[in-house]
DNA sequence: GTGGTCTAGACCACT
DNA sequence: GTGGTCTAGACCACG
């Protein structure tokens, strides 16, 4: 019964985001950090209702947005589970889109006035937290 | 004259994104990039919306959420221009928000499978691509 | 429920502001006045816009411009919501941008003929009215 | 030939407040306070387009305006003169219409976050600019 | 139920 | 010519 209780998401209804995006960001960097791995179970759609003060439909959706990324697998009855995070795309296609998410990253930061020393050393810091060495 | 004519803008009504919000992500970009600057007039509404095929009200509404950004001005009569780029905030909070997006940035990036040496080859190409280098 | 139903907001065809400007003219004032404070939901845009006869774009207009002014906070799927007022202006500043609108207003005062006395007077009913003693 | 060249108006292509009503405030505001008085002449509209590199026909419409309003009078083959300002309105309307802006004013003032004390320091700061004592 | 996006088309205000 | 406002009505996203 590998329960989740560590598994402490933040929800900040200001944010304009989302309340279900941000749910499964927050799983998806669980998951990418390693606090989250495959064959994980999550907690309940009710659980997690209860837990973070939203509404059950938001949680399902969540969840189910996440089955369909293969992020998660749903076992009726059981739970919701972790998968093995999947690498499919062809490197010339994971290029592309590295490339265009990269772009929005470096847009806003230079939007926002930083150097590109700075751009260097934060991703350097948040590769490291992310265990990316 | 300064009228713009390089700015082509790319839209895909299957990304997700709405209309006005590709309009605006590629205007910043092209200030990002330095091909548009401060002073620069903006093509019309109606120049933009012919050329896009999309309703002048979208395009107004990027506008105009460009102009509560502080990306644009727009004189009524005249046109949009676009402004010099605001970094008014401290050292504390451009690093906080800097973390936060990079954050983002490289768990969509450890999602699809990169490296962290593929994250910081791309990322250095786009800082050289943005003229930050 | 918290339904603000004593909000009743007048539209004047002939006056020449743009009826978005009138709604958020009087949601300013009575949130000045203390009718609606902090948390408070304002009425939904559909309901609103049956109660002023008023096409929902318009009101969906004037309360986006409050939002990008921070007097308001929409939650979507939610509704919309009073904010605490910001204050966050220097001394100086607000001392001047108080200059320039009581110049605005003591122009048209006298431009209408009205005594000093008379503008004191008026003055202090309306700070009166708006509890600022 | 009682020509003003000491009238000079500042533009601010910023303010969102249109250029002809910048022009006509600023008219306005140098009659309330005696700098301009009846009879005087005004700039031409050539003249005062090129002082302002405005468009003369923004100069039009603004002495366009003020004629409207009964505050200049076109002569024309002469120029645009001051007229004695009007005061026709019924005690109850100005009271009214006093009121009506005064409330603007002091919406305003509240929004920034101003005492009533810092109101009335202002207020007869800005009487004691415009004489009116 | 809530608000958000987009369209088509009319009319107005500003320069 | 420029942008701004408003309408009517369709469809989508969020909780």
């Amino acid at each position: 019964m590998m329960k989740i209780f560590a598994l402490h998401i933040q929800i900040d209804p200001h944010s304009g985001l989302p309340i279900y995006r941000q749910i499964m960001d927050q799983i998806k960097y669980y998951q990418a950090s390693g606090a989250l791995q495959a064959g994980h179970q999550l907690p309940s759609i009710r659980e997690l209702s209860k837990l973070l003060a939203v509404n059950p439909a938001t949680i399902s959706k969540a969840y189910n947005e996440l089955k369909h990324e293969k992020v998660i697998e749903i076992r009726k009855g059981k739970g919701a589970f972790l998968l093995e995070p999947e690498t499919v795309i062809s490197e010339a296609m994971q290029r592309d889109a590295l490339k265009r998410i990269a772009r929005q990253f470096i847009v806003e930061a230079k939007q926002m006035g930083a150097s590109s020393g700075l751009v260097r050393e934060i991703l350097e810091q948040v590769l490291n937290e992310l265990s990316m060495h």
